[in-house]
DNA sequence: AACATAAATGACAGCGCTGTCATTTAAAAT
DNA sequence: ATTTTAAATGACAGCGCTGTCATTTATGTT
């Protein structure tokens, strides 16, 4: 089974190599009958032009690459998966970069990995989204990248956003219409745009319901499980203690289940809990936890959609749809117990 | 910032360029002392060879690819993790590609995903590695490819295992340890090697301890949370109820602490609970489950190396060690109550 | 009808490597 | 010292595409 180059397909149609080419790369300047003829010559034998001698002639590689640094697994493969789905109909190729950014090798790395692969482009998730050196990097060796994260007016860059505002009112409220006057919230880590985002949504609730806000019931965590308990430990022993409890994302929401547990408070009857992100633990805890679910793989898509445009020559510029992250009401939650 | 080519390196070193190449590709027939010579330029120059021309030239794409087809995220990222790494380290990309391994095009879109990345060869994880279609075509391709899977003596081509019987005789032996004579047992989904593995398991540790076999006490699970909730009201509402059980994965060990407390059966004072795979839930769920953890991330580092070392010319073939699964002891398991 | 202008297509080189095979150089054998 | 044999290196073409620019063909203009 000889492999099919464009020469085969260019003699099939009786043109020259160049005009395939045009048609395979949605050139402009081809008649359309010669461009329905030799498409369908492509389809008849089935090529595919080779992506190796594509990137050497035209000095791209065809790939983009994926940055993350995210404990949450179930995150990343949606993630992956959106991308991926991109890449296929664009006829780009994926390269995943798994990372911590915290660590200082993570520059030279990136360095490394962009000259050794070549990567035409980037998406980046949180945190690599706020590290300011590495974008700095990026825009220094004009490496086109696109963001995902959180909604923040001040970003002049590419970017596919949602809006965890709104997501945190519409879970505040919820609770809220449930009797809740004393809610509990505990903070992601500080310096994440979605931390700020999600507090500013639960101070609004409030306000919007006229429940007045109480400092002491606000609590810092840092996204992990253990957070969580400690977090709700102290929410739990307060003096007057909170009938619900917003965590700001679903490992934490775990933790306060823990702690819960240990204190004999039985959810959601003596308390209410709502988390945030929807990972699949969500669905397997006791009770199941009512929640936020972000439509990542879509999220994921458009960002591959938004970067790929704008690498490919002959193509529309992409106008990304807004996408809206929506509460999951399960067990978690319920009326107020008075 | 002009790239460096493997004409500069030659040049700086005063040889030609193919003699650059072999160093590049660990060739013989180049003195010691050229290539240190010309290493030390390739260091010096942080020369990086194309991949594009490397391919076209070679008729290697220098890619392999990843099949799965599995639930768990963390098990995906952990494999990606391994076989990244490798493939890092011996200059190689990698194709990721979720798949199903129940749908009919599954095929199709492997052939076409072949044809347009002409990845060098694969590695595939359990289903697919029972899928014998799957593997048939791959025959009839030339694909190179190795299997994660569980242990199993009848496979004939390139595989890294685990010992799911082992690992199993350990957690029931663990059971048996604190009391526990009576120990339900959840099978996974049936045709899947695991599955038959960790039976094999379960019984071989009740016959080495003397403790009858009840197959009253087995019920089928196919691996998901539903099921394992099924199964656990099944067996807890046994006329003798078993005082520990065994889930042949993290999932269905979920579900059984649910069923658990609905039935406000109290884990571990009432019931002990083991699960398999340690997902990052075990450590979320309430009580914390006593699971058994597989060294995942080296093994897929392992058949990368396998694989990558079939591919590529002047390579030592590599001989994989032994990795063993190991019994995380957690909360939800404890002595007998009686 | 003759010319100007634009659209469509093609010729050709070359991207940066590696495979093949010829050539040079060193080591071994006489 | 000379020949034989092996080791080290180089010359060169070409992998399958695309960019550049020249050329042909169609379209519009006076």
């Amino acid at each position: 089974m000889k492999k099919i180059t464009m020469q085969d397909v260019a003699e099939q149609a009786g043109v020259s190599p160049k005009t395939v080419s045009r048609v395979i790369n949605n050139e402009p300047r081809v008649s359309e009958s010669t461009r329905k003829k030799i498409q369908q010559i492509i389809d008849e034998l089935d090529f595919q032009p080779n992506k190796s001698a594509q990137s050497l002639a035209a000095d791209r590689s065809l790939l983009i690459g994926l940055l993350y640094d995210n404990p949450s697994s179930a995150y990343i493969t949606n993630l992956q998966a959106g991308v991926l789905d991109t890449c296929y109909q664009f006829g780009y190729g994926l390269v995943i970069h798994p990372c911590q950014n915290d660590t200082p090798d993570l520059l030279p790395k990136l360095r490394n990995l962009l000259a050794s692969s070549r990567m035409d482009g980037l998406v980046l998730t949180p945190p690599m989204t706020e590290n300011q050196e590495l974008l700095d990097f990026l825009e220094s060796t004009d490496t086109p990248y696109v963001l995902i994260s959180p909604l923040d007016d001040a970003q002049t860059c590419p970017i596919v956003s949602l809006d965890d505002v709104s997501a945190t009112k519409q879970s505040i409220q919820h609770l809220i219409d449930f009797g809740h006057r004393r809610i509990g919230f505990i903070l992601g880590t500080r310096q994440r745009s979605g931390t700020e985002m999600r507090f500013l949504g639960y101070k609004q609730a409030l306000e919007e319901n006229n429940v007045s806000f109480d400092e002491s019931l606000v609590v810092q965590g840092d996204f992990t499980f253990d957070s969580g308990v400690v977090a709700a430990q102290q929410l739990l022993r307060h003096e007057t203690p909170p009938s619900a409890i917003f965590a700001s994302n679903d490992y934490m929401a775990a933790g306060v289940m823990k702690a819960a547990a240990q204190l004999r408070i039985p959810i959601p009857y003596e308390l209410s809990l709502c988390g945030f992100d929807d990972t699949p633990l969500a669905m397997y805890m006791t009770p199941t936890l009512t929640t936020v679910r972000h439509p990542v793989e879509q999220l994921a898509r458009e960002a591959g959609e938004l970067l790929i445009r704008q690498l490919k020559k002959y193509l529309q510029p992409f106008e990304p749809e807004e996408l809206q992250s929506k509460l999951i009401i399960r067990d978690s939650t319920g009326p107020v117990n008075k």
